[in-house]
DNA sequence: TATGAATGAGGATTCATTCAT
DNA sequence: AATGAATGAATCCTCATTCAT
């Protein structure tokens, strides 16, 4: 049992078992007692390891945030032309490694904490930037340029809304058919706008 | 000062201060006492009138879900054609009334609370499921049959995430703006599966 | 048992403990679960009459100045002559109703505190200077302008230096011998400096 | 870094910031990290050189007392007259290297927990004595021997009086003034039971 | 010698709930 | 019908202390 060093391993147990507990609980009930507990240490590590409680959350943000992240830019390497890289964005968003019930129920739990917690608030702003900064970079290419912004803002929408889908559900969620859904929406986002007449031109 | 009949009244006041207190201060600062001081009430009538704090929220979920149906409906009976009921359900669902982002950052906290209270996830799911219900009826006269599922779930999908969009907001939403993406949504999905090469035949 | 208007009785006893809690076990131990034991409550009404614990020591602070400055000018009323006006205001000092040795000692704690507590130093302060303003205002009648300041200080500097004696002090003080001694000091402060030559012109 | 013979560095480093430290934050916010932080040292050194927090508290306190004896026995080694070896008492007890502010409001804070630590009290009940002791050595020798008793106290009280208006003091106290005034009073206290006829006869 | 990891008790405070009035 | 007094458990957090390294 090692003395020297803990900090970073014991910065992950808590910051899993945060996300873990805040999803089996609830963000009501997930006490820094019950989360340490979970990790299978003292409630004292918590306060030697996390400024506050309010640390131990935003590190778990963070934590969610980084896994999808990763989750999406894997994809995009992989991916050249627009459709195929807006694809990879929906792919990235419902990829299985994140999107566990639990983890789904601990996104929708921090989220309705951002609105009363800024610093939740930020990281979840810079996210939802990101995320529509890839989708419009793209889109860009495909439509009309005064239709890309509300392209944007409903694909956005969409995905989040079967995110909350999925993080309501009691059932788990086919993933795969929820990125199909949204795809299929996609494809109806460009019919309605194409870039007329020759959309081979967009291939680079 | 009355002495009967105050039940409704009391309950009422009891019930909009929840949703407000809920949607200012976040789930976890609605306690019983502030909730019964913004009624300008005393801690103990809470109890007179309710069960317990879970009775209180559950009828303020009623209390919304109940304001967000009467939107829909009135919009709903003067709509014939499909697509106008459809854009019916749509606008009832961004209905000003109802909008307000207090309101809308009240629904996000009891959503996800639902997660963890069995009474609030039903009666979120009865809702939900009319909502699908209710889409879904009009779009089988929009769409080939196969397409309707799908459609129903992307279309609903989409609304809860401009909600979800409009919850977690700084600013104030424009909820004639998020009418219109979600209706223009509903064009590319009728676009993509056309009951061809008739669509006239469907009124009636 | 009643039930109603227990404030300002709640209130007092839970002064009343913690002035007698801090003097028997000391600043650091007089923690509010203790306090409330002591009073025959439970913690919780603590923060019922109070705000927090701060709140309940400044009010504990303000009890044991109402007591001084009450002892003071009931003695001060009967006296006439400045010099008797000042031994009045040294009785006051020692009186016996506040100078137990748990009020005394109650007294250092919350003036040591008052050093990190901007309320106790602000309320202590108020109380020295009244103090002080009480003396001023005699010793002015009794000697030479240049030397009423440093005659203030000195005299209030003795009786805070014999306050904190009776304090630290293992056995029980006998405050009229501490009045005595004061009062000494103050014959020896005129014989310094007296208002030459007819100090009967100062009666009134 | 060296290996043995740490020990005196290191209990002075630890002693040091104890004193520091509570001037600065207090007695109640000088924990045992907090201390061994401002020393540049971790937790753990701090139980290595000393027993317990409790060891620590009475190591500063000898230290205090040491500091303040070593200022008073320089200045009395220079004083042959019984005036002057009183006067190097109150300047001892005034001197600059261990009348700062902070040091000062250190004293008071140790003062006040002796109430309730045995052994700091013990510590500084030896220091009074010695204070009183010196003190009625010499006024033995300017005084009728029935004055002396009350002379004596009367002094001390008020070098204490001076002390803790120094440590209650927001803005830094002048410390000559304060042994001119201790001087005054001595005056005042010899004026007034002068060893009649000829106090000459004290001289050698 | 020194570190910093770890513990668990105890700190102040908040809370839903009960109940005498 | 309504008040607000009261409880005691649960909250987050801090602490002195121990100990493996």
């Amino acid at each position: 049992m090692p003395k020297r060093g803990m900090r970073p391993v014991r910065r992950g147990q808590l910051i899993g078992a945060t996300i873990a507990t805040i999803g089996e609980r609830g963000f009501a009930d997930a006490s820094v007692v019950r989360i340490a507990r979970r990790a299978g240490l003292s409630p004292g590590v918590v306060h030697h390891y996390f400024a506050d409680k309010n640390a131990l959350l935003e590190a778990a943000m963070r934590d969610l945030l980084r896994r999808l992240n990763r989750s999406v830019i894997t994809r995009l390497a992989l991916a050249r032309h627009p459709v195929d890289r807006i694809k990879a964005v929906i792919d990235g968003n419902f990829g299985a490694d994140q999107f566990h019930p639990t983890t789904v129920a601990a996104w929708l739990a921090l989220w309705a904490q951002a609105r009363h917690a800024p610093e939740l608030a930020r990281l979840r702003e810079i996210n939802a930037a990101r995320l529509r900064s890839n989708l419009r970079h793209d889109l860009r290419r495909l439509m009309h340029p005064a239709a890309v912004e509300d392209a944007t803002f409903s694909l956005a929408a969409l995905i989040d809304g079967m995110w909350l889908h999925a993080a309501l559900s009691r059932q788990p969620v086919d993933s795969a058919h929820l990125s199909k859904i949204a795809k299929c929406h996609l494809d109806g986002l460009i019919g309605c706008n194409p870039l007329s007449p020759t959309p081979e031109s967009i291939r680079a």
